[in-house]
Formats: C-alpha cells, sequence, structure tokens
DNA sequence: TGGAAATCTTGGACCGGTTCAAGAAAAATC
DNA sequence: GATTTTTCTTGAACCGGTCCAAGATTTCCA
C-alpha cells in the first residue's frame, strides 16, 4: 500500500530510488552534468526517461536557490493596460528586452483593489519589482518596503532618497516645451493635464495641483508655469484641466476651454495621449492645427509621428526606461541609485506662431 | 555565534519562536486568522511587526500548496512581441482580463533559441500554459507535455485530440472571405500568406503549403482555394506568396505580383497586418483600394477600422479566444478540450466589384 | 605496488512555509 | 464539580529540490 499507487508525478527522490543512487547525485545529473561519471550519468537519465520524470521541479529549486528568475511589473492599472496605452507599451517592451536578455521572466501584477494589491503583491514570485508608478506609487512603494525585495519606481514622486527610482527631469522637460511655444508668439495657453489625484476631473486649482498625489502631472504644470512666468505671462489665467486620458474627459475639459474667450492659441496637452485626443476633437470642431491652435504633447509615442499633422512632443526615452529599471534591480539589488534620463524636444507639424487675429 | 547575526530576513520560524508559539499556529495567524484566539494572534502580529517580520514568504508557501497561482503565455516569438503585434495584444486583453478575474498572474515566457525556452518553460513558475501558436507549435507543444502542466493551445494544428485547444474554423473563415470576394465578381485573385515555416519568404508552391508546420497559414490557403474551385478557376494560376507580417517583404510579395500580367483584382491578405501593410504600398504605387484592387484581411482588429479605406476582413473572437484559454486551465486542468468558436465576415470600405476593364 | 591526488558519490541539513491528527485548554452542560 | 463539547494550539511530517562536507572510489605517479 505504498504511495506509488497513485499517480502523482516522480519526483527527484523517486527517481534516485529508482537509480539506485543517491538525491544528491540525481540532481547532479540535471544542473551538473559535468561533474558525475557518463556512466552513471546516462543511467540515470534512462532511469527518468522509464519512469516518465520531468525533470526538476523549479517548484522545488526555487527554495533552496531562493531565485525566482522573473521580476514583476506592478502597477495600479488594470492588466489589460499594459497591452493598450501606448506609452505603457513602449515601456514593457524595454523592460521585455531587458529581462531576455538576462534570461528572466516577467510577471504581470496589478489590481486596483488595495487589498487584492497588497496580496499580489505579497504573493507574486519574482526577485524584485518594477513599479510602474502612473499613478498609486504610494501603495506600490508601501507594498514593496514589505516584501523587502528589491524595487525600482519608475517615477521620483516625493520620497526622496529612500528608493531606486529611475526617471526624467518633467519640471526641466515642461519648460522647454513651453519655451518652444513662446518663441513662437503664444501669449494664450491652456493646459490638458493628466490625473492629480483620484478625486475627480475637469478645471483644477493650482492648490489642486500643488497637493496631487501623482507628482508627475504635478511636475509637468510646475514647469509649464515656471516658464510662462519667466516670460511675464500672468498665469492664474491659464485654465488647468485634469483628464484621465480617456476621450469623454479631455472632450469636456476642450468644450470648456473654448466656450469662453478668449480662446487660447496654444494647448499644452501633458501626453501624447491626450494631445491625440485633441487633435480628434479640435479637427472635428473644424479649428485647424496648427492655423488655429498650435498643440504640443508629452511622451515621443509612435503615434504622434503619423498623425496629421504629427505632433511637436517631448520625446522621453520610454524603452530605455525600462531596460534601466531592470538592470537596476539585476545588478546592484541592494543600493539605492536615482537615475534622471535626457528627454529631447521634437518639433512636428502641430505647433506654428498663434494666428495673426 | 547563533545565525540570529546575520542580517537575514526573519523568517516564520523566528517569529514563532520569538513570539513564543508554534510554527502552525504563527502560520495561522496569517491565513486563518479566525480559528487563531484574539489575543494570541494580536501578540503574535505585534512581535511580527517588532522583528520587522514580512508575513509569509511566498516561496515557502508554494511547496506545500503547490499553487503559483500564475498562469504563463509561451510563444517562440521574443518578449517585445506581446507588446506589439495587434492581434497579439488583444488576446492578452482577453488573458489578462480572465486572470484578473481569477485572481491570477500572468507570466510571459518565451525565446526563439529552442535550448532556451526549454529551460524556460521548464523552470517558469505557473500553473499551466497558454500556448500562443503562432509559429513554433510544435516545440511548445513538446515542451508543456514535458512539464506535466495543463496546457491550452491557441490553435488546432495537426495533433489531433491529444491535447486541449481553442481556435477558430480557418478553412470555413477563409472560404467565406473568398466567396465574400467571388460574388463580387473578382476572378483573378493573390494570396499574400503568413510563414508556412521557418524556411524563407516569397512565392511558395501548393506542395510547399501542403508540408507547412503552421497549420493556420496553411488551412486558411487552402480554404480560399477550395471556394475558388468551386466557383470554377484554376488555382493554380493564384499566386501564393509567404511573407513575414512585415513591411519588407509584403512589399517584396507585391512587386512581384504586379509585375506580371495579369494582375489581380483582388488580394487576400491573411491577417490585417499583412493587409494594411499591402494598403499602404497600393497607394505608394497609385492603385486605388478598392477602385483598382480589392483587398481583404483577416482577424479583426481595431487598426483595420480606422484605415482608408477601412479593411474588410474575418472578425476573430481575438480576446474571447484568450478568456477562453485561461478558463480552460483553470476549470478542467485535466480534460482535453476543443473550443471552435465563431468568425464573422465584417464588410468594410476595401471591397469592391472588380473595374469595369 | 603503495600512497597521494583527483574524481565521484553519499547522506543529511536546509530552504520557508502548510497541514493535520492529536493533545491541551477553555467553555458549556448537567 | 465532573463531564462533555468546543475551541485552540502543538509538533511533526511533508512539499521537491539544492548544497556541501565527508567518505568512497578511481586514477596517477614514484
Amino acid at each position: 500500500m505504498s504511495r506509488n499507487d497513485t499517480d502523482r508525478p516522480p519526483t527527484l527522490g523517486d527517481l534516485a530510488k529508482a537509480a539506485g543512487v543517491s538525491k544528491g547525485t540525481a540532481s547532479n545529473v540535471f544542473n551538473r552534468p559535468d561533474i558525475v561519471r557518463a556512466e552513471v550519468r546516462e543511467r540515470v537519465l534512462e532511469v527518468a526517461r522509464s519512469i516518465n520524470y520531468a525533470g526538476p521541479d523549479p517548484k522545488g529549486r526555487l527554495l533552496g536557490t531562493g531565485r525566482v528568475n522573473a521580476i514583476g511589473v506592478a502597477t495600479t492599472e488594470p492588466l489589460a493596460y499594459f497591452f493598450d496605452d501606448p506609452f505603457a507599451r513602449i515601456l514593457m517592451k524595454g523592460i521585455a528586452e531587458a529581462c531576455d536578455a538576462e534570461g528572466l521572466g516577467v510577471s504581470l501584477i496589478s489590481a486596483s483593489d488595495e487589498a487584492d494589491l497588497a496580496w499580489n503583491m505579497h504573493s507574486a514570485l519574482v526577485d524584485g519589482f518594477v513599479l510602474f508608478c502612473l499613478t498609486g506609487a504610494q501603495k506600490l512603494i508601501a507594498q514593496s518596503r514589505e516584501r523587502r525585495l528589491p524595487f525600482v519606481a519608475l517615477d521620483f514622486g516625493d520620497a526622496g532618497d529612500t528608493l531606486s527610482a529611475i526617471g526624467i527631469d518633467n519640471v526641466a522637460a515642461a519648460r522647454r516645451l513651453a519655451r518652444h511655444l513662446l518663441d513662437l508668439g503664444h501669449r494664450r495657453f491652456a493646459v490638458l493635464a493628466m490625473d492629480f489625484d483620484n478625486e475627480g476631473v475637469g478645471r483644477a486649482t493650482m492648490a489642486q495641483v500643488e497637493a496631487a498625489i501623482y507628482t508627475t502631472s504635478r511636475d509637468r504644470v510646475i514647469g509649464t508655469f515656471r516658464e510662462l512666468e519667466a516670460a511675464g505671462i500672468d498665469t492664474a489665467g491659464v485654465p488647468i484641466f485634469e483628464t484621465t486620458g480617456e476621450d469623454a474627459t479631455v472632450g469636456a475639459a476642450l468644450e470648456e476651454i473654448f466656450a469662453r474667450e478668449p480662446v487660447p492659441t496654444a494647448l499644452v496637452a501633458q501626453s501624447d495621449r491626450i494631445a491625440l485626443l485633441a487633435l480628434d476633437w479640435l479637427k472635428a470642431r473644424g479649428l485647424a492645427v496648427p492655423g488655429d491652435v498650435s498643440l504640443v504633447g508629452f511622451d515621443g509615442v509612435p503615434e504622434g509621428e503619423t498623425s496629421d499633422p504629427p505632433l511637436t512632443t517631448m520625446r522621453q526615452p520610454i524603452a530605455e526606461l525600462g531596460r534601466r529599471a531592470v538592470r537596476a534591480i539585476v545588478e546592484r539589488p541592494t543600493e539605492i541609485r536615482r537615475e534622471t534620463l535626457e528627454t529631447e524636444l521634437v518639433v512636428r507639424g502641430s505647433t506654428a506662431p498663434p494666428p495673426a487675429s
């Protein structure tokens, strides 16, 4: 009545017994075949085949070695977001590339619900996390800390120097973009921003901006405004509209913006995604870009190259961000490092001097 | 000189000792808190906090329970393919959705090199595989079999009924598409096919098609030809060009096709991706679609809706394919099941009667 | 041929948890 | 207060491997 009569798949122990060697030797046959005498090796492999042993189960190996050979990418967006959003996709390509090169797998981890997120991050079998901090940075960071695994945030946030982060200088990049518009002669602006918090959308005050939990959008507003102020423009008169990057919220923002005089001659969108939606809206409304309104985006996604007109934008090295994040985890898991990558102004067809009026 | 002086993170055993309870109780505090007396529970949690215990490590749990709570998606394409290709992305969205709903993680597994693939699939920590059988089906299947985990192929292939598979009836779908073109009055066709094997691209013979290792492309040719023959067309005169779905191979195929008289009035592309590339080529060449040439795709990806003209195509329930694959693995891991999903002819602007000539 | 060196193999500790039967303690019942 | 229930807690087995010091065997060399 031994347990052999069940059809439980054979284990290394079973194999060892069947082949008349020790577990240690059996293990070596698979992992360091060179240190096992050829004769023994052949015999063990032979027996393995005959009892249908599939090779060492990674579950077992894991405990001993502690290495999963996979890194996790965590976000608070739904999983499908990884395959949907242009920015996310390019980022993931970078991450995937780096993992391919290192022989690592990629696990996607996500949950919008806080408890689920905690559970998922706690139970994810990975060697480290890349935190895709589009939103919910704080939750992600808190969970990563608890898990005591190396992690790197793709965003600096306000956490000071207590964690590894890779990102860009949003303030400087936004300034550069604003300068481009100022140089063209624009004086009347409006900002189409990304989420500041989870509270809602629509016209936002500077106080809200400053209290933002999503520092990326905040910093881009700050950069824009700083440059405008340096050019002597009263930013109190520059409307900021919070959007979710969805059609509806961008459209609603534009309705409001263009309902009131004086209408802006330049629109600063905080992402190419928002800019492309704005472009559709403007065209549908019969407003020429850049004839009537200039429009800038942010990110430099491929969709912005083929739009009509193509988008002027601030290109981030998105894929490189992903590659570096993986390398940071793999190479120096314990060290806290910060890297700031360069951005590049890409002037295309969506910006021009304001109409002569 | 105990090992406590190292900074090895505390384990459940450490916690149990520190709190003066057994490992079993400590484990219950985290996993079945309700069966532990409140008083004890609080004390243990208190101690956990004080010694900085992060909660049960999933590595440990894994061995005991055997469940990883993640499913793997395997393909022989490079990892980045998951984020690039429109078909793959929609499929992944379906998979991601289903996994989200089941509380499962998603691991991406890939390697074009055979040995790497074997290693990756053998060492992936997952409960089952979805085999993205675009190419390399045989390798994927072989590896899955060895691993003895449940798996489902997204393609029927020729494996008979020995494995679970979910897919569509490619022959029937291709026939339907050919019928649409015949109904419009077309008599001169050319086929832009996907890979048949890994041997190369260009003009393919029917013998090559029949020997194809990638059965999806093969079945679509067979379906197309069967319908054409039923309409009395001599298919020996219908050129088949194998492409990789890349710009260059599609362009080269079209060069050849349009270099020879009589030129076709209808192009049958085996995927929307190929069709969209063909569309670009035709437009650049000054050929009107559908005025001079009609063009059909296959798959029904969103890009085909917004192209100019929008593509006539055969829509597959791509996301549903992914969802079902996950469910098949989760719900009845041991059972072999086959599901054939329905496709739908979507007539848009890229097809019309042939030119009057 | 004996002893040293090189090469293989062994057995057991260990990885960090989960699980469950059995025992202990507390609560309920008479 | 003694007995039965019920509720907690314990301890040991187990999951499937890896690793390594120590022992066994073989090879090499004088």
